[in-house]
DNA sequence: TACGGAAACG
DNA sequence: CGTTTCCGTA
């Protein structure tokens, strides 16, 4: 059934190790809200991850404005596209129109005169990735949202870079601030209901061990060494692998022990209210595996950020946060602490993995460009193994396996690890430096879990954050 | 090149 | 619901 092409990206991540690690986005993240069966991946979900990697910076780029991308190898980009919908006969203009799609979702839109070029309403697209978070925390995303959908400014740009700077404490900008975790954390009522993460999308990555965030790291580093308080990267590609294809193969780098202990791991990343969730005995590092290395001593992966303390979430434009969403209050579920760890838990998986393998990955941009596309097997990078695509496919070989190849430069990615690299969001002006964190608290190593299943209830609870995605729009 | 309606699909 | 596919229009 489904598909076992699989996914490309993220389960052969170019450049495994080193990115890696962590905390993708949670499954429910993925999710379509709660319908059961049909978690694929989303178009959007996939821009941001090819965004994300710097193989893919000849095919699609961030550029121009916050979140504006322009897709330079369109045909590329559908190819890819198809590939790992398992749809063979892709090509731009059908993915355009899924594109066109968001518009009305608000997710993107086009940056008109701009050949390809369209641009992510960030706000957007951490609502719905991360219903858990509150807003509350970060006002800006709500504001954003409304401005950017309200009548204002139709076009605008998203997230702008102040509020960035809110959702990343570390920005300069943010100044400190109430936590949001704490605020999560804390109150699970009316405000910690719905949390949304996010806040902490973006927040996630961290330093050490993720790549960028989505707007902050992008194409064009800004600054340096920027490192991020959470490791918690949703954007990451450990974060999208798993969802698509329910199975992964066998040897897959994510693979079953991803999951089991992804609350752990999840949690064990996440900042620090988070953190604390865990049952005492659980985090740990199990997850991983390995890849990194460095298992002793530290977690490889497991970057668990400081926690911010203080950070400023930057109520301040909106007024505070609360307010301007509408309906923050009324809708929330609220969702215990405890409860929200284990969402966030759910999904999070990742990982580790790693894979730590290493091999290496091409970057795609070169591969076949003269060539433009034949269908046959070119396939190259991306997928793994495309058994099964559904039904279409059959017929059409067109993705075949190639396999990735080569190597490429990973070098760097370790350095953007530090700092600098592939992040997925749009360079942001100005980083800051980094802010002295505090510690965590509950990072110690973690301890291996009970056994973690995450329960239904928390899938269930998954699904009552789901609603506020929507409601939110 | 871009848009959006409409139908269909999983 | 989120596309995928097809298509007419600009």
């Amino acid at each position: 059934m489904d598909c076992n092409c699989v996914s490309d990206l993220l389960l052969t991540p170019p450049v495994p190790a080193l990115w890696t690690p962590g905390i993708a986005f949670p499954e429910w993240a993925y999710k379509p809200e709660s319908s059961p069966g049909s978690r694929q991946i989303q178009l959007w979900h996939f821009i941001l991850e090819l965004l994300q990697k710097e193989e893919y910076q000849g095919v699609i780029a961030w550029q121009g404005d916050y979140g504006e991308f322009v897709i330079k190898d369109p045909d590329e980009v559908a190819r890819l596209w198809g590939i790992r919908k398992c749809k063979p006969h892709m090509n731009y203009d059908k993915l355009s129109r899924a594109l066109r799609y968001y518009y009305n979702k608000r997710i993107l839109h086009k940056t008109k005169g701009k050949r390809f070029t369209y641009k992510f309403n960030f706000s957007k697209v951490v609502l719905v990735n991360y219903p858990l978070l509150d807003m509350a925390s970060s006002p800006f995303l709500l504001a954003q949202n409304h401005f950017n959908g309200g009548a204002a400014t139709p076009d605008c740009s998203p997230v702008t870079p102040e509020a960035l700077q809110t959702l990343f404490p570390r920005l300069p900008e943010s100044g400190r601030g109430p936590s949001l975790f704490e605020r999560n954390a804390g109150a699970p009522g009316p405000d910690g209901d719905k949390l949304r993460l996010d806040t902490f999308p973006f927040l996630g990555s961290g330093a050490p061990c993720y790549s960028k965030p989505p707007s902050l790291l992008g194409p064009y580093p800004r600054s340096p060494s920027f490192d991020y308080p959470w490791g918690f990267n949703p954007y990451l590609p450990g974060a999208f692998s798993l969802n698509n294809c329910p199975k992964l193969p066998p040897g897959s780098l994510y693979s079953s022990h991803f999951y089991p202990n992804q609350l752990q791991s999840s949690l064990s990343q996440l900042p620090h209210p988070f953190s604390s969730l865990l049952p005492p005995g659980d985090a740990a590092g199990t997850e991983r595996g390995g890849t990194n290395g460095s298992a002793g001593g530290q977690p490889p992966r497991l970057c668990i950020p400081p926690y911010p303390g203080s950070l400023s979430l930057g109520r301040t434009e909106l007024g505070n946060g609360g307010t301007g969403v509408g309906d923050r209050e009324r809708g929330e579920i609220g969702v215990p602490a405890g409860a929200l760890g284990l969402g966030l838990g759910l999904g999070l998986g990742l990982g580790g993995v790693t894979v730590g393998s290493g091999g290496g990955h091409q970057s795609p941009s070169e591969r076949r460009k003269g060539v433009k596309q034949d269908p046959e097997s070119d396939s190259e990078l991306e997928i793994t193994d495309l058994s099964d695509c559904s039904s279409e496919n059959e017929n059409e070989p067109d993705f075949s396996l190639g396999k990735e190849p080569v190597l490429g430069a990973r070098s760097h990615l370790l350095e953007a690890k530090s700092g600098g690299l592939g992040g997925i969001l749009p360079p942001l002006s100005s980083l800051p430096p980094a802010v002295s964190p505090h510690p965590l608290k509950s990072l110690g190593p973690l301890t291996p879990p009970p056994s973690l299943s995450p329960s239904l209830s928390m899938v269930e609870r998954h699904r009552e954050t789901d609603t506020l995605k929507v409601a939110h729009s």
